[in-house]
DNA sequence: TCGAATATATAAC
DNA sequence: GTTATATATTCGA
């Protein structure tokens, strides 16, 4: 029985950070500009999932992360791992991987797709455990203004910012006061 | 179990 | 703009 592996990379100053279990399913991912939350937010998720530690080693995810990040790739060669994600997640997280790349769509539309609250598909989107191979930056406020994006399980302006920034690479058109109703993609 | 806390939406002021 | 309230799910005491 093999470890874990967790494989952090960098581009720029933004880190970058994958958790593939034994099978080398992708069981997280993850990103920020301090590398040591990065990797202490994955092992921590590690532990909790597959109960053990993982060791440090090289995943071509991480690559992929970049690629995903910065709008140029949108690949992803490993399996999901989703064992640890409740059914409920699991229904938010099939939804948001049909959105298209330059589109976006709301917390509502996702719930009413789903029989289900604004609230809770919040909840669900704000827990999803691959940020960029699950493109929850994708899902905004039913304003079309861009709402809330965590890293690393928190919260902070810089985050939403980072949200803008994603988007705008994939050419979803945002003005001053919101995004292009033409962007929005009903699920 | 139950109470409180959500990356919300909508209506009304 | 700012509230109040409805709402489903999750998490911890």
């Amino acid at each position: 029985m093999e470890k874990p592996r967790l494989s952090i990379v960098h581009a720029q100053d933004v880190w970058f950070g994958c958790l593939a279990d034994d099978n080398g399913s992708l069981v997280s991912s993850a990103f920020g500009s301090d590398p040591r939350v990065v990797q202490r937010h994955l092992a921590d998720y590690c532990k909790k999932t597959l109960g053990k530690a993982p060791e440090l080693t090289r995943l071509a995810a991480s690559q992929e992360m970049i690629e995903l990040f910065e709008g140029t790739q949108h690949s992803i060669s490993l399996h999901l791992n989703d064992n640890f994600v409740s059914p409920f997640q699991r229904k938010v997280i099939h939804v948001m991987k049909l959105i298209p790349k330059g589109k976006v769509t709301t917390y509502g539309l996702i719930a009413k797709r789903i029989r289900s609250a604004p609230r809770p598909v919040g909840g669900a989107v704000s827990s999803n455990p691959w940020p960029l191979f699950v493109p929850c930056h994708r899902v905004v406020n039913a304003n079309l203004t861009l709402g809330n994006y965590s890293m690393c399980g928190s919260l902070s302006k810089a985050g939403t910012a980072t949200k803008q920034a994603i988007l705008l690479r994939e050419n979803v058109p945002i003005l001053n006061s919101g995004i292009d109703p033409s962007a929005l993609w009903r699920p």
